[in-house]
DNA sequence: GCCAACGTTGGC
DNA sequence: GCCAACGTTGGC
């Protein structure tokens, strides 16, 4: 899951009051459907820093509380704030994530590109940007391994 | 700041 | 349904 370390970072879930925090302003539906779909409680999520001047991942979460909708597109005042959902019939979804861990370093997006085992990872496939992506049991291994 | 690679919007 | 225009993302 990416986020801007500016808007949101790895050291700000895990100065959240007990560590967790809601993953709100996802509004792309591909991304929203994973959200809706897959996440369920106990999974674990990279955490990547966007947007930044060492883009990479930082560190580990896991979700836990699945998807229910994102009310801060119910609010005008909001800069996520959507007129299209409602109370009634929300568009948008989100999860809580609760922090796990951060690594020790950064794991670099070029890093993770010149690594063959990588070649398929969502992330690094061309013009992907979505701000949830999967990723499977052998990457997520081979990710930890690397740091 | 540039720009590629999207996704969305809206006229037709 | 098509597609041009526009807005956004995010690496560099």
């Amino acid at each position: 899951m990416k986020s801007e370390p500016a808007e949101f970072s790895i050291d700000d879930l895990a100065a959240r009051p007990g560590q967790i925090e809601h993953w709100d302003g996802v509004r792309n539906y591909q991304a929203r459907n994973m959200i809706r779909d897959q996440m369920k409680v106990g999974d674990g999520l990279l955490f990547y820093h966007s947007n930044c001047a060492t883009p990479g991942i930082v560190g580990q979460a896991e979700i836990c509380r699945e998807a229910y909708p994102d009310f801060t597109a119910f609010d005008p005042g909001h800069p996520h704030y959507d007129a299209a959902s409602s109370l009634e019939s929300p568009r948008w979804l989100m999860v809580d994530v609760r922090f796990v861990r951060k690594f020790r370093r950064t794991i670099t997006l070029a890093e993770l590109k010149e690594r063959p085992e990588l070649a398929g990872l969502a992330l690094i496939r061309r013009g992907n940007r979505l701000s949830v992506m999967p990723v499977t049991a052998a990457q997520w291994r081979f990710i930890l391994s690397l740091e």
